[in-house]
RNA sequence: UCCUCAGUAGCUCAGCGGUAGAGCGGGUGGCUGUUAACCACUAGGUCGUUGGUUCGAACCCAACCUGAGGAGCCA
């Protein structure tokens, strides 16, 4: 007898016969001669329903007594279910693997997202987290495949790194060091020199570009930023894809269509779990997706959105006005109220962005973009770099950095230079984009944030 | 980091100055096909912490802790 999933029960055409199925209890009902019981594996989103008659082999020791939680092997032939599932299991056999304590915390009722999180051991038991994360694995699995179907070349970056790539943020130190030694010898410490996680494999990526032409990084990034927010996370999962022999043009149409690819992945096979986050987590989830997918994103440079912004009409909070970022609100207005899609801006003045960036030949703007979703905002951050030797040292020079610093950074300006871009695309963000999950600490297993590094 | 809101049973919440409540979950019993099953009974609480006001505080005040939402920073 072989060992099946639910999936793959619940999903013959043709009864699979007698087969033996593992699970954690869902939910079980009992009635005078026999009992209900349903098991989830995660395999899918659906349960697996099991007659369990009472002079089966081993119920009276394990069903009567039966919680919600408990793992147990069943064995039983597959038949057309009386009820309204397709497939149910008359079970022959069933053995208790492991029982549930009464206080399991998990009930058959919806639960609060706050209260999960504080169970992030027993979360991916849910309807809710096992969709999202089944979906979480299938999209890394389909970047992956977006870029080795074009050729790119997937690049490990450091974790640990010596260099801040300027603009990402603030950087967690990385250190054997005690506090007061670190104070009085850095230069004693395990590297020889101040080391930190990285914020960005951007740099070293560049490195790579500019010798196998296209590559990708997909790797954990940090950022010891205080932000607490719904959109930010200590730990996540960013892919910069660095492309040489490109410009900003190119790079966003990149961004584009890897969006719309795993948005038409998600579609094609995650189903189930689509249909059930469109009931229960955003209703308007499905129709969102289906429309990104086939429509053709917004483009407009950041002046032009400035003055879009001005002449709206509408009344912002804060300020809007050439040189200055444009805030959550202006983000928004343009994505959720005027285009209604994903909209990407580009071109922002040079004083805003960081040294790396390509300057246009306005001699004020730089060929920066920051692709905008609707209810989440940048999704990617990206730009064309400077590759021009002259250009760069100078640009060093402005943001007071040191050229010693950045010495192999500014080699590949010396040798063979090329026009190269890329960007990044924070991973939880698409997650929480195609999901309708509106807290990136929910789209993530053992979410970091501040003051919390539970479990 | 700033602003706002919230912490009462395992969970979701009611009670808002006068003896601590409900539904679900748990336990026990019943029920011949259920689908968040149903019916009956039952156990379960330092009302986030510390201090204050009051004859009396879950309730009013202060500080702190924890969580959430918004802002900034960004992916």
């Amino acid at each position: 007898m072989s060992r099946s999933t639910v999936a793959q029960i619940l999903r013959a055409t043709d009864a699979p016969g007698v087969v033996e199925v593992n699970g954690w209890v869902r939910t079980k009902r009992d009635s005078k001669a026999f009992s209900f019981v349903e098991i989830n594996d995660g395999s899918c989103l659906a349960n697996l329903q099991i007659i369990a008659d009472a002079d089966i082999e081993g119920y009276a020791e394990a069903v009567p007594t039966l919680r919600t939680g408990a793992s147990i092997k069943v064995t039983g032939e597959i038949v057309p279910s009386q009820g309204k599932q397709q497939w149910e299991m008359q079970a022959q056999t069933v053995q208790l693997l492991g029982d549930s304590e009464e206080d399991y915390p998990l009930q058959k009722k919806g639960h609060s997202p706050e209260f999960l999180r504080s169970i992030a051991h027993l979360r991916p038991r849910t309807n809710l987290f096992g969709a999202v994360f089944r979906m979480r694995s299938r999209m890394a699995y389909a970047v992956h495949q977006f870029f080795q179907e074009r050729g790119f070349v997937y690049v490990h970056t450091p974790i640990i790194t010596a260099s801040d790539c300027e603009g990402a943020g603030e950087m967690f130190r990385v250190t054997t060091l005690d506090g007061e030694t670190l104070e009085k010898q850095p230069d004693e410490d395990f590297f020889g020199k101040p080391t930190y996680l990285t914020v960005s494999g951007q740099l070293e990526g560049e490195t790579y570009a500019c010798a196998l032409s296209n590559i990708y990084t997909f790797g954990p990034t940090f950022r010891a930023e205080n932000s607490n927010t719904t959109r930010h996370a200590a730990e996540f999962w960013m892919i910069e894809p660095e492309i040489a022999f490109c410009d900003l043009q190119e790079d966003m149409a990149l961004a584009e269509a890897m969006i719309q690819y795993l948005v038409a992945d998600a579609l094609e096979h995650c189903a189930e779990d689509l249909k059930f986050l469109n009931k229960f987590v955003d209703k308007g989830l499905l129709e969102r997706l289906e429309f990104v997918k086939s429509r053709d994103f917004e483009r407009i440079t950041y002046t032009d959105a400035v003055e879009l912004l001005k002449n709206s009409g509408h009344q912002f909070e804060y300020p809007v006005e050439y040189g200055l970022n444009l805030q959550s609100e202006h983000e928004r207005y343009l994505t959720e109220e005027h285009f209604k899609c994903p909209v990407t801006v580009y071109n922002y003045p040079q004083e805003i962005k960081p040294f790396y960036m390509r300057k246009n030949d306005d001699g004020k703007t730089v060929a920066a973009m920051d692709l905008l979703v609707p209810g989440i905002g940048e999704i990617v951050g990206g730009s064309q770099r400077e590759e021009r030797l002259d250009i760069l040292r100078a640009n060093l020079g402005e943001h007071e950095l040191s050229e010693e610093d950045y010495y192999w950074y500014v080699d590949l300006r010396r040798y063979g230079s090329v026009s190269h871009a890329g960007f990044g695309l924070g991973f939880e963000r698409l997650l929480m984009f195609v999901t309708g999950v509106s807290n990136i600490r929910d789209v993530i297993p053992f979410p970091r944030t501040p003051g919390s590094a539970d479990f």
